[in-house]
DNA sequence: CTGAATTGCGCAATGA
DNA sequence: GTCATTGCGCAATTCA
């Protein structure tokens, strides 16, 4: 039942004290909420500023990524230009690398390591 | 100093209406502010998510500088391998490369784009 | 000027 | 028993 209309008070002396501990007791309490909203405020900020970092750190990251991209890609046309001129000579490491040449000149795209 | 102690009762022949309309806005606040609070609670909620989906994307493209460095380190060595028994000869696109080759195994700290 | 949206605040129920 | 958290309504203020 969603929308219906607010009943929630009322009443007199049911488990409470008249108005001398009561009143202490709301002040206590309504300093407590008082303190647990300036945290809650907090910590939204907080995650709002950490939104912000993230965004940079994978700006960064991204160029990164493009920059080695692109070098990886310069060397590797190197490499396929000398085999070229070179088609028998096995002066490099070898073939593995004909491989490895054609694979990714994007990075992988799975993650497995080791 | 904005609040003192929160005192704000107050009483009077203020804004008229005694108890008709009165309601009826009050129904239509308290509804405004249930909205209201909704909202605000799945901005929060999505800005949580944004944090989450931003640390993976940190993590994948970590991982990708990682990999590309890595394999740019490798082709580099080999590059220098092969210079080292071909000391003389200009077969590959030249000195120029040297250069390259000690400059970044751990791609550029700047950001200079064009 | 009008009505909705937002915001600070206190109350009471409930959670630790 | 105490403090913390949360839903809710009120009233003031800001937005449109």
């Amino acid at each position: 039942m969603p929308p219906r209309k607010g009943r929630v008070k009322k009443e007199g002396p049911e488990s409470g004290e008249d108005s001398d501990e009561y009143r202490k007791k709301r002040d206590r309490n309504n300093l407590a909420v008082k303190r647990s909203r300036v945290k809650s405020k907090q910590k939204t900020q907080e995650t709002l500023n950490r939104v912000t970092m993230l965004r940079n750190e994978n700006t960064v990251l991204e160029e990164k990524v493009k920059t080695l991209t692109k070098e990886l890609g310069f060397l590797k046309e190197l490499f396929i230009a000398h085999a070229a001129n070179n088609v028998d000579s096995s002066k490099f490491e070898g073939v593995d690398l004909q491989r490895l040449l054609e694979e990714d000149t994007s990075a992988e795209t799975s993650g497995d390591n080791k």
